[in-house]
DNA sequence: CCAAAAGTGTTAGTGATACACCCATGT
DNA sequence: ACATGGGTGTATCACTAACACTTTTGG
């Protein structure tokens, strides 16, 4: 057992007034070809039973990205995401209560993991797309636009994309991916000529026979010792 | 005189616990041919004399922007800088005097107006090459690594760099600031092919004369006003 | 007329876009 | 044999990169 480090409690910075720290998640799925944000009701005394980000007050001996990963957790069941700091909000009046600073994180999950049951915590986590969900409390709306944007400029210039699908994938479901994040339409043969130049996927010899058609191969990422520096990750 | 707003001090959420929360800046200028950072020496109980980023807590009054602003102006006396968040930073043990939260933001600054001179209270403050700077008090270096970071790909893709140029300047001033930034010698005729293609920048009448050598045209900025919505600003 | 930096065009290569048909499967 | 989505190649255009000489000025 590690003794938890102290702080010298003493110091003359305890005199400066200190703000209340949040961190909110914006977390992302696609499903049903839709891009989806999942929202939770509050049953904190402020606007109880209005729709907001998934988030809550930071311990003080965990780093922002751990408070995020347990906020997530507890909030949603969600476990091992892609997450991301995305913005610091401090507007001295976004919450009535005191001065809240919030930091917000993004994350990205596969359709799979999404479909993981809800346990009793979480019973009021539910995923609304992007295009249509219910009002949010305090800044929540201007978070989401933000992460919105961040998440279509990263898609274009990184591989983020990648952490929305599961394990193995049709070129089809990622181009489809790509179509319902960017809202817009792709070409076929040039999207799958991109995605081979990046040399990040590989063939699997399975295949995935959905519907009355010819089967599509299904891809995987490929390790990390196989890329080479020049790839782009 | 419009009273202050009051937050509800009965609210629960006053029980969690609550960092410090500073704000950091990271202030670069290009002067002499060099990308140089402003660093201040610690006045404060800790790490006093050593070197550290300008920076200070925050009222809880104010939005963090105008933190920034109000701290880069007592401690470095520069005032009308571009300014943009970068990152926030909270590892438990970064202050050994308590949970010290941290958003850090980048500035930039023209080499005119950084000539300004120190008052008083910024004696202490100093322009560091970002090649060449003495050790930096708690986790400062990793802010302005990840700033620099950040500036050199900002860079690349919009126009911040014009904001470290005065009014007017020319077509080598403007190219050896993004040398100076980037590391790297660009080509002459491809940079001013570039620039021509932004439709960002216009030819006054006056020249500028320095040295023993055929006089430089001065360039501008164009006005907001004539910049059509497909240039790239 | 010399030294020094300003200024200017062309070519080759690379990556992005536009576009239409055949393939494999289940019924 | 047909309906359905899977899978493939080529031509054009736009952008990037490489490269060298003439111009203007003061001394």
């Amino acid at each position: 057992m590690v003794e938890k480090p102290k702080w010298d409690m003493t110091s003359d910075i305890h005199k400066y007034p200190k703000p209340s720290v949040t961190v909110d998640i914006v977390i992302f799925t696609v499903q049903n070809d839709e891009l989806r944000v999942l929202l939770v009701k509050r049953k904190a005394d402020l606007k109880k039973g209005e729709w907001a980000l998934p988030g809550g007050f930071i311990r003080l001996d965990e780093s922002l990205e751990e408070s995020a990963k347990r906020i997530l957790e507890q909030k949603t069941g969600v476990k091992d995401v892609y997450l991301e700091q995305l913005y610091t909000f401090g507007d001295p009046f976004r919450d009535s209560r005191g001065r809240v600073i919030t930091v917000a994180y993004f994350a990205l999950i596969d359709s799979e993991k999404m479909k993981i049951k809800p346990t009793e915590e979480v019973a009021d986590a539910q995923w609304f797309s992007v295009y249509n969900y219910p009002p949010l409390a305090f800044d929540h709306k201007k978070v989401l636009d933000y992460s919105l944007t961040r998440l279509r400029s990263k898609l274009e210039y990184t591989t983020v994309g990648f952490q929305l699908l599961p394990q193995k994938f049709t070129l089809t479901e990622l181009q489809k991916l790509y179509e319902v994040i960017l809202a817009k339409t792709l070409d076929k043969r040039n999207f799958r000529k991109k995605i081979a130049s990046l040399n990040l996927v590989e063939q699997t010899k399975e295949t995935k026979m959905e519907g009355v058609h010819r089967p599509a191969r299904l891809y995987k990422f490929k390790s990390k010792k196989f890329l080479l520096e020049s790839d782009v990750v």
